[in-house]
DNA sequence: CAATAGATCATCT
DNA sequence: GATGATCTATTGC
C-alpha cells in the first residue's frame, strides 16, 4: 500500500485495511478485525489529550506504525491514518496466520492451535515479532507492509462497539472481517 | 463453555 | 496511586 491509503479518516481506512495481508520478515497474515480510535474527539483515544511524547507518531504523517505498551505485558499495532496534523489510527485486533506458522508457533510456545495464534491484538504482534521498536516506522518501506492480495475474494464486514474500552464504549468502529 | 483472577509496568492524575 | 485499546490459567457448571 502507498502512503496515500492511509491519508484518510480512520473509519474509511479501518474498513480498507480488512482482507489486506500484514507482513513482517518472514511472518504474515490477512487483517480479520481492526478497530478505528479517531481524534481528539474519541475519549477511548490515546489522542484525546493531545500531544504526549507517547501518542505523538499519531499526529504525524499517515502510513507509520503506532506500537504502544499495555497491561504490562502486551503490545498492540496501529496504523496512523488521517493528513499529518490530524490525530486518527486503526487498532489491529487480529489476523489469520498465512505463512511462517512454524516461526509463529515458537514465538507463542505456549499456543497450540493455529486459531489462537495471531487472533487478538497482544497475540498478533507476538507472533509477528512486533515490539515497541517499532514504533514510529514506515508501513510504506516497512520493515512492517500491508499488501493487497492480488486476486481479493469477496467478504463481508460486520460492525460492532469497539472492545476492552471503558469510555465511548457504544460507538461502532469495530470491523469484522465475515466469510 | 462461562466467569474470574493474576500477571506486571508505562503513563497519567 | 490508579488505570489500562490484554492474555492465560484455573475454577465451576
Amino acid at each position: 500500500m502507498t502512503q496515500d491509503f492511509y491519508s484518510h479518516p480512520a473509519t474509511d481506512v479501518a474498513r480498507a485495511c480488512l482482507g489486506k495481508i500484514l507482513v513482517h520478515g518472514k511472518t504474515a497474515g490477512r487483517i480479520v478485525e481492526v478497530e478505528a480510535y479517531l481524534g481528539v474527539d474519541d475519549m477511548a483515544a490515546h489522542s484525546y489529550r493531545g500531544v504526549t511524547p507517547r501518542n505523538k507518531v499519531i499526529f504525524g504523517p499517515p502510513g507509520h506504525a503506532y506500537v504502544y505498551f499495555i497491561y504490562g505485558m502486551h503490545e498492540c499495532l496501529n496504523f496512523v491514518c488521517e493528513p499529518e496534523g490530524q490525530a486518527g489510527c486503526v487498532l489491529i485486533r487480529a489476523i489469520e496466520p498465512l505463512t511462517g506458522i512454524e516461526t509463529m508457533f515458537k514465538r507463542r510456545a505456549k499456543t497450540k492451535r493455529v486459531r489462537d495464534l495471531a487472533s487478538g491484538p497482544g497475540k498478533l504482534t507476538q507472533a509477528l515479532a512486533i515490539t515497541r521498536k517499532l514504533n514510529g516506522s514506515s508501513l510504506v518501506d516497512g520493515p512492517i507492509t500491508v499488501r493487497r492480495l492480488f486476486d481479493e475474494p469477496a467478504f463481508k464486514i460486520d460492525v460492532t462497539p469497539r472492545i476492552g474500552i471503558t469510555k465511548c464504549a457504544d460507538w461502532p468502529l469495530r470491523f469484522v472481517l465475515v466469510k
